[in-house]
Parts: structure tokens; C-alpha cells; sequence
DNA sequence: TCCGAACGGTGACAAAAGTCACGATTCATC
DNA sequence: GATGAATCGTGACTTTTGTCACCGTTCGGA
């Protein structure tokens, strides 16, 4: 696929015509990241934004212990690290490859030419921030004032309504790929509460775990659960 | 003071022109708010953002049990609930008034047409919304993988950054006017475990407490100790 | 198909956080 | 200065979370 077509599908760029995304895209420089490979480490000296052309992204915090603490998962076609166009700092989260990955790196300065030639640009940005800035309120919240159950029943309610197919009687399965220390990195805990809280969720009778499937039986009760 | 004068501190409109701003603030509704007050809950049905010209506010979550979690600050003069104008979603968190508040409300179409109008304003909504992102972020950090006494230690340390003042000895002093309610609101546990993280600190010889003072003794140490 | 690494389950335990009750202190205001 | 409300200190306790060790299972390449 072209790479101008691949821009075009970012939020970030959606608004722009062919030209501007010629440009952009032909300046682009390629880099190819696998799976676990860090991009940049929170706090670096931020040269640019990424686009994300294929694969996907882990934005995250670590700890002393090295444990970490996922706070938001891109993936393509989707941009990272744009902050530091608009505000000129350093990169706030450290950013990892899920799984193989293919980028496109912009430069900062080109980028904040553009925008204010494309003032679309910063619409889209706001618009892209904003959603951010909801995700990470709602995770702020799920983080200190639920517990870990709570947080894993409503990171499974999520899971159902987008990948969740029915399944007779009501009940809805899906598959649940990640394993428990990943699952632990977004909800903020560690492999064996992960656990022990699928047992608690199965204990209630909200969900079924069957290999790598999990069924639940009613999306109503799981969400009053955690809500 | 004229509400132009007003109008042009804040960031989201400091790169308009006093037309511009006199059109936009004319058109505002005063708001007037007492000490927590509720200004909208999380949720509702966002009609446009709010201009703090006195006073102060805090944007938060609640728990079934009440308790709250601040998300973030927001004093005169600055703008809050900005996020609906350009992502078109409901109000992210409630917003209460820390102490008695004079606000001015602006709709949120009339918002939106100012920002094509006017694409400084998403340009500055962009740089405002990256750093509330980088306070979110960090915030999510301190309270999933940093212990209540380093959350405390933290918010010490930058009380004393912000208002501190030497104390001969190399030593810095700062009030600290908060409740351990509200402080504990702010960094995400409750009044007695704080008062006993207050104690852990003091006993680790890294602050002093007397009356409402803090005495920091060591930043550097204080900051090790959270980082 | 075999092997080593990654993953998951589990018990025992430690530590941190939260809850409750109650009394002492401080504060705001009359 | 008196007084009621808010705030703070504290001990005893429960719950949740995290840690450690260990073992069986699964998975992904050679």
C-alpha cells in the first residue's frame, strides 16, 4: 500500500489534502520495531511523533521494580507521541511494540510548520487528546478507587462488546489472548492477583473461563459489578 | 476589571484578538460558586466550557463510597471542561469549587465556530490539553505503582517547590493548608493513612511537621525517596 | 518431536491500605 | 471567651494486595 494512503487513514492527518500528505509521508523516515522492542523511554528528549503503519504500540510507566503500568495501547494506522509537538517537552510514557511493528517517524518542527499551515491538524490533535484525556481519567479512577476484580470485570466488559460474539442462550464469548502479566500491566496489579481474580469473577458466577475463551453469562451483571 | 482583561489570561485565549475576546466574553454567563459547590457531574450532558476568573476548582471522580479522587486543578485564570468543544463527549469528571468561584460559561458551538474562526485557539487547546495529559499520566503512575508515602512525599515536594521558603540551614518551610481529607482526595487513600504517612516521613527524618508547617530538610532526599 | 522458556496455578506469608470507633484538639463564629 | 462542628490522632482490626517459592503445563522454535 502506498504510504500516502496509510497517512490518510491516521485520525491525526484524516483532514489533510493529497499534497500536504505527499510531503509529510515522502519525509518520513521507516523504522521497523519487534515485539517488545522499547521506541523511546518516558522522559527522553522528544525529536518527533510516530505513525503507526502496522503492528501496535504500549505506552507505559515502569516502576522501581520494573513493574509496569500500560496507559494506553495504540494501534495502526494511529499516531504516538504527539505531545511534544504541541508542547514542546519531553516524551511522557515510555513506548513499546506489542507485537512486529512498522513506523513512520515525523519530525517535531516539520510537524508544527504544518499545523500551522493546516490548522486541521490541531483540531484533529485536540479531538485525539481529548479522547486520551477521558481514557485516562476513567483509568485514574479505575485505578484508585476500585479494586482489582472490579477493574479486570470491567477490562473483560470491554472486551466482550468489541471482539464478543453471542453465543445461544444470551451469554457472550470471546477470546482472550493476553496473558496474565499483560492483562496485570493495564489493570494495575500482578500476574497472580490476575489470577485470583478470574476466580473471584468465575466465584460470582459473572464469567466462565474455558481455556483461552471466557464466556459471560450476562453484560448487565458484570457491569453492575464494577459500576 | 474589565471581563476582556479577564478573558485574555487565560490560556486557551491569550493568542486572540480583543475583538475576538470582547465577542466571546460579552456573549459568557456569569456563574457564581460557594466553597464545593457543585458545578456539573461527570457525564451530564456537556453545553460548553467554563472561564475561571476567581477562585479555584477541582475536577474528580467518585467512588460508590463517596470517596473522591482529584484528577486536576484548575485556578484563576483558566479555562475548564474544554474537552467537550472539540470532541463533542459528555463531561469527563465533576467539577467542584475549592472555594468561592466567579465563573464565565461559554457554549460550546459557539466554541467551535471560534476555532475555525480562530485556529490558535485548537492550537492552544492542543499545548493545554498535552499537559494535563503529562499530569494524567504521571498521576496514574504514582498511584499504581508508588506507595501513599511517596505519594505524599511527592506532593511535599512540590508544595515546597512551589511555595517554599529557605529556612536558613539549607533547610525549607512551607504551609500546608489542605485537610488530610483533601489531601488524601489529591493523592488517593484517606485521611488516617495519611496522617500515619506524615508520621513515616517525619520518622525517616525527611520532613518536620509543626502546626501547619512543613519543614523539608533535604529535597533531594525527599525526592529520592519518591523516585 | 524434543527442549527450554514462558506461562499459569497455588499455598504461605508479609505488607500496605482501608475501616471503625472514640477521644482530643482546633477552628469558626457568635 | 464559649460552644458546636470540623479536624486530627490513634489503636485494633479486616481486607486487599503484593511477594516468594515451587511445580505442572503450554508454546514456539530447532
Amino acid at each position: 500500500m502506498e504510504r500516502i494512503e496509510i497517512f490518510k487513514q491516521a485520525e491525526l492527518f484524516r483532514s489533510l489534502d493529497d499534497e500536504t500528505l505527499r510531503l509529510l509521508s515522502e519525509r518520513a523516515i521507516e523504522k521497523r520495531l519487534e515485539r517488545n522492542e522499547i521506541l523511546f523511554l518516558a522522559d527522553d528528549e522528544a525529536k518527533g511523533l510516530y505513525l503507526i503503519a502496522e503492528g501496535a504500540v504500549r505506552a507505559f510507566r515502569t516502576g522501581h521494580d520494573g513493574r509496569e503500568q500500560i496507559i494506553h495501547i495504540e494501534r495502526a494506522v494511529a499516531t504516538i507521541a504527539e505531545l511534544p509537538v504541541f508542547d514542546d517537552g519531553k516524551y511522557p510514557s515510555t513506548v513499546a511494540a506489542e507485537e512486529p511493528t512498522l513506523l513512520y517517524f515525523l519530525d517535531k518542527n516539520e510537524m508544527r510548520r504544518r499545523c500551522f499551515e493546516h490548522p486541521q491538524i490541531a483540531l484533529s490533535a485536540a479531538a485525539l487528546f481529548a479522547r486520551r484525556l477521558r481514557g485516562c481519567a476513567e483509568l485514574v479512577e479505575m485505578l484508585t478507587l476500585r479494586e482489582v476484580s472490579q477493574r479486570l470485570a470491567r477490562y473483560l466488559f470491554e472486551q466482550a462488546q468489541e471482539t464478543g460474539e453471542p453465543d445461544g442462550n444470551g451469554a457472550i464469548r470471546f477470546k482472550q489472548n493476553l496473558t496474565h502479566n499483560q492483562l496485570a500491566a493495564r489493570i494495575g496489579t500482578v500476574r497472580e492477583v490476575v489470577t485470583r481474580s478470574f476466580y473471584r469473577l468465575q466465584n460470582q458466577r459473572l464469567i466462565e473461563t474455558r481455556n483461552k475463551d471466557v464466556l459471560i453469562y450476562d453484560l448487565q451483571a458484570l457491569a453492575a459489578y464494577f459500576d
